[in-house]
DNA sequence: TATAAATTTGTCAAAAAATGACAAGTCTTA
DNA sequence: TAAGACTTGTCATTTTTTGACAAATTTATA
């Protein structure tokens, strides 16, 4: 993990974006993407499509694996924020995330038995 | 915040069921479902739809905010484990979620002005 | 200021995902 | 072994998301 951006991932996008020159219009081609919409992700109208992160990714040189991790942050902490969900049912949904690994792990043994 | 269970939501949904001695069409019948549907949420095939969450707390008698804090935990928690998010990006995840909290609270101010 | 480019907003059809409904299967148990 | 309980599979319907385009508004610049 590198240094993960505290902005939403369109804020991200849209820094990216101008850091380097580029219009809207001529991201979104690169993304292939229509521009009107782009503008939408970028002011977090509309969602990016997570099928489009290898292609983000190539456009700014940046590690694929570092950009998703930028993308599950802003995913989860959006859903955080939209359930209003505080640190304390934070941990409790954490928890909840490591039973379901456990019980995952242990389906996959009673397959082999 | 009462003890919140560690199991997923469709497993809990089965044990406040068999815990009354209900069968699968009738708890259906009370939540307005179909008992095959009903089935698929206890097996985590298919999710409980939050609007169902009033008749089910009124249902077994359980408090409405920590029956949806049971909901949320796991509908996060879900979250969490498909993502494969670390602790350590889920941490990155909860403060991106504080950014958007103040970033709506000034969004409202700047209304007023 | 005029105008051209850049961005935003609104709308709608198409695609994708979630849900409801039902048939047919398996498993339990009386 | 028959009835009830539960599971699985499928498909039509509904809802949500996405793509596409027109028409604004805003910003930059000649």
């Amino acid at each position: 993990m590198t240094s993960l951006m505290k902005t939403t991932f369109g804020e991200y996008i849209r820094h990216l974006r101008t850091e380097k020159d580029l219009t809207l219009t001529q991201l979104a081609a690169k993304l292939n993407l229509d521009s009107a919409n782009l503008s939408k992700i970028e002011n977090g109208i509309r969602d990016f499509d997570e099928k489009r992160l290898p292609k983000l990714a190539r456009i700014f040189g940046l590690n694929i694996k570092d950009l998703r991790e930028e993308y599950i942050t802003d995913l989860l902490g959006k859903k955080i924020y939209e359930t209003n969900c505080s640190k304390q049912l934070l941990k409790v949904a954490e928890e909840k995330a490591e039973y379901r690994r456990i019980r995952n792990k242990n389906l996959q043994t009673e397959k082999t038995v």
